[in-house]
DNA sequence: GCTAAATGTTGAT
DNA sequence: TCAACCTTTAGCT
């Protein structure tokens, strides 16, 4: 059983909902989060929908939760653990047809067991979209953001405005499993390091004594030098976002 | 101590 | 295309 708690009014609804309830599983598809709860008395099942946006957080813990500061959302309690949402940007109650919508506008996940690329491969070997804008489409791969687009791009020498047609499929057969092998790498740090030891200073090659500014390719490294040969980094804005990218490495 | 930008999406114009 | 959401942090002073 949970008791459930919260700052803001307009959550008040599903606040109720889910106090005295109990929470019965979890779930991710790309950026969307959802709890499965079932609500005290008889009524039926439902899912807490949550997405983080850009500076959302779910803290979680055991023991007392820190005194609440700011816009807390939803405050979750146990006998077994507390957890904090907070600046999300969505936050709702959805019953099973209401995720089933959701989920029907998200693209393939590669974070999801059993998942392949051949449904995105689909969409993007048919479209004159640039691949950079194609990898931010959700309904095309979801849970990529800006920093996998980016550093993907670079790790497989891919030109960010190249057409997503013109990628070739074992172009894209290789950043697909790529992106799994990272973003697995990433649920399990919870950091995103997209460097290979190789292309880290020595001595920072294994994975506990990688540094923030050694982390990333391209990524926020605007007018630095391309770790592997040495162009200034280039950006520019694709899709309401900042890209990074190489042009000498990334030039096809 | 202040400002701008940021792993993102939605809804109004 | 832009503002809003609302928090944290980096980079200034």
């Amino acid at each position: 059983m949970v008791r459930a708690s919260a700052v803001q009014d307009k959550f008040a609804a599903g606040v109720a909902m889910l106090d005295g309830g109990t929470v019965t599983g979890t779930d991710a598809w790309g950026k969307h989060l959802f709890v499965h709860a079932a609500p005290a008395g008889a009524r039926p099942p439902v899912w807490l929908h949550v997405h983080l946006g850009l500076y959302g957080k779910f803290l979680h813990g055991t023991g007392t939760p820190a005194a609440p500061w700011g816009q807390l959302r939803l405050r979750l309690e146990s006998e077994r653990g507390w957890a904090d949402l907070r600046g999300a940007t969505a936050s709702e109650l959805l019953d099973e047809e209401g995720r089933l919508r959701v989920i029907s506008r998200l693209g393939a996940d590669p974070l999801r067991r059993g998942t392949d690329g051949e449904e995105p491969w689909t969409r993007i070997s048919r479209s004159r979209t640039s691949v950079g804008a194609l990898l931010m489409d959700q309904s095309v791969v979801a849970g990529v953001g800006n920093v996998y687009r980016a550093e993907i791009l670079f790790r497989h020498g891919v030109d960010p405005f190249r057409p997503g047609r013109d990628l070739t499929a074992r172009e894209w057969t290789a950043m697909w499993s790529d992106l799994r092998v990272l973003m697995r790498a990433g649920v399990r740090s919870g950091k995103i390091v997209t460097t290979r030891p190789e292309d880290r200073p020595r001595g920072r090659r294994t994975a506990s004594t990688v540094r923030r500014e050694d982390s990333h390719y391209v990524y926020r490294r605007t007018g630095e030098p391309c770790r592997v040969c040495g162009t200034p980094v280039r950006t520019a804005e694709m899709v309401a976002r900042n890209l990074y990218w190489c042009p000498r490495c990334q030039a096809s």
